[in-house]
DNA sequence: TCAAAAGTGTTGCTTGTACACCCATGT
DNA sequence: ACATGGGTGTACAAGCAACACTTTTGA
């Protein structure tokens, strides 16, 4: 803010600012993500992001918080959301100069039909479907939802954030489920139960369990700690760089 | 983008936006950061970091790198820039609704008087003493720049950044000092080269070398890699954690 | 008795830390 | 000779990957 003079009126432009939302889940074994059906020119009937403009008097974060709840219908406190960032390319939507603040948000695996009001025409895709073509979604939300897995990916090894995408109760092998669909790599179970359970404040056992068709019943855990918590150390660097090539 | 039925025009308010530069450098033994002396109100004579208003059809990098230029003389493609994000808060400024997108910006060791032209009340300060009250800069420019801190000691752990701190040639004893100092502990040096030297793309050598007062001259290195390439495996997490308690 | 979920143990490898010790150079 | 910057070796601990083996449980 170097305004020392103030600066010619050209200078001063004004804009509208919208907030978009990467939500993802896991869902069928795949990483999945909320899109909506634009109903609307520019990019009518193409598939994008939920979001919508800020308004008077409200901060990013509610913003990001009330879009969330009206295409969800989840309280957002639930969920984690994260900021990714501004993304302000001038050419970045036909309308005019609007610059996107995007969020990244975190939702635990919901039933099929997103029960929210504005929420009619939004449906979960794989990400793997929704990214194969750069133009597949409207305006730059390929770039945004690139980012958004990117950082979710990272989330994951850095943070105890999984549990978020479970339910309240969650078996090792759902949380273990949610790094390989993430990840996108499979990983030994007796190791990762014994990471996870090793690590101070990360899930504890419920003293429920929950029995499949056959079987030995699983033990449920919680989430022990705040989900952006730095886990150290970090989940599984090696693994992931070896699926990388 | 939800905006299937227009919104009521309350809705659809427009703002203005800033972009706000966190620019770090190690001087003096200490990680400092560059800021001005406002000369306008709101925050009249207060201290600030440097910024200034997006124009019609710029993007918010080159924003950025204008003012990071106006500000410091440099050209910007020396410099690493990356967005932190965006600061909406409705209250952040008196002026009215304003949204910054801050960035930050690594500077090697510059000259002391920052040659910019808009420069002019420009100095460099450690982030100990600017952070040291809440209050002390301008704005929310207390967020901005301990996000901007945070993000600048994580970056050094895990990418190839550090050099960016350094001029163009640089002593393995000058690349150590700046994990040093930002991370505000002290280094094994012998450890601390043999883990750079093994690192695939980090320094190359010169060939050159600089001869100091007294003592063995010391071997130049320069940059073997773009400065956001991730390392692999990440410096020191060890040292840094119990630092931490 | 069988399959699913969980738990234990072991081996080999990589990395980080601490520290002893050696080398090179110019005043 | 000596301080300064650079470099090697080595012992110890922590952590991860792979994988063999055992246990618990309910249909």
């Amino acid at each position: 803010m170097s305004e020392d003079v103030a600066p010619p009126r050209r200078d001063r432009i004004f804009v509208q600012v919208t907030v978009d939302l990467a939500i993802l889940t896991v869902r069928d074994g795949s990483l999945q993500i909320l899109l909506i059906r634009r109903g609307n020119e520019p990019y009518q009937d193409h598939l994008a992001l939920p979001g919508g403009f800020i308004r008077e008097g409200e901060g990013l974060r509610d913003a990001a918080h009330r879009e969330l709840h009206e295409e969800t219908g989840l309280d957002g406190t639930l969920l984690h959301l994260t900021q990714l960032g501004a993304y302000g390319d001038p050419e970045r939507d036909p309308r005019g100069r609007i610059i996107s603040v995007a969020f990244l948000a975190i939702a635990p695996h919901l039933p099929s039909p997103v029960p929210g009001s504005d929420a009619v025409g939004a449906r979960w895709m794989p990400v793997e479907s929704a990214l194969a073509d750069r133009t597949f979604l409207a305006f730059d939300h390929y770039e945004i939802a690139t980012d958004a897995v990117e950082r979710a990916r990272t989330m994951l090894e850095q943070t105890m954030l999984a549990p978020v995408f479970c339910a309240p109760e969650f078996t090792m092998g759902e949380l273990r489920e949610v790094y390989e669909v993430v990840w996108g790599i499979p990983l030994d179970p007796r190791n990762f139960a014994r990471k996870v359970k090793n690590t101070p404040d990360f899930v504890k056992e419920t003293g429920h369990k929950r029995s499949p068709a056959i079987g030995r019943p699983a033990i449920l855990y919680t989430a022990a700690s705040p989900s952006d918590a730095t886990l150290y150390p970090a989940m599984l660097r090696h693994a992931m760089r070896e699926a990388a090539e």
